[in-house]
DNA sequence: AGGATGACTTGTG
DNA sequence: GCACAAGCCATCC
């Protein structure tokens, strides 16, 4: 597919499911486990993809470096609220806690 | 080919 | 913690 790599957006699945509840990562930190390091911006395009295709993949457990949550998607706080995930007065996750690995 | 864009990251102030 | 800037990289027009 020319959108984005098959390949790269399979992957990039793959990982977020192995997220454990309770636990979030971050774009560079995928990016990193697959050998992308500079790409974690291709991470968050696949998600976006993916959501807009199925939707089935568990991509409420990934936030940017700050523990920012995705802009526009309030649901995705309830969702990780919902798992354990402790979040700090300002809508952040607690990545001291809660960051994967 | 070239510039604009973005679910990113890191550094400064 | 927030705002801004620079760096990176794939995609879109």
């Amino acid at each position: 597919m020319t959108q984005l790599d098959e390949d790269f957006l399979y992957q990039v699945l793959a990982v977020v499911e192995e997220i454990p509840q309770g636990k979030v990562a971050t774009y560079g930190q995928i990016a990193k486990l697959m050998g992308r390091e500079k790409n974690a911006r291709l991470v968050g395009r696949a998600l976006r993809i993916s959501s807009l295709y199925e939707g089935d993949s568990p991509c409420h457990r990934v936030v940017n470096s700050s523990g920012r949550l995705v802009p526009g998607w309030d649901e995705q706080k309830i969702l990780l609220v919902g798992e354990g995930v402790s979040f700090k007065r300002n809508g952040y996750v607690d990545l001291k806690k809660c960051q994967w690995e």
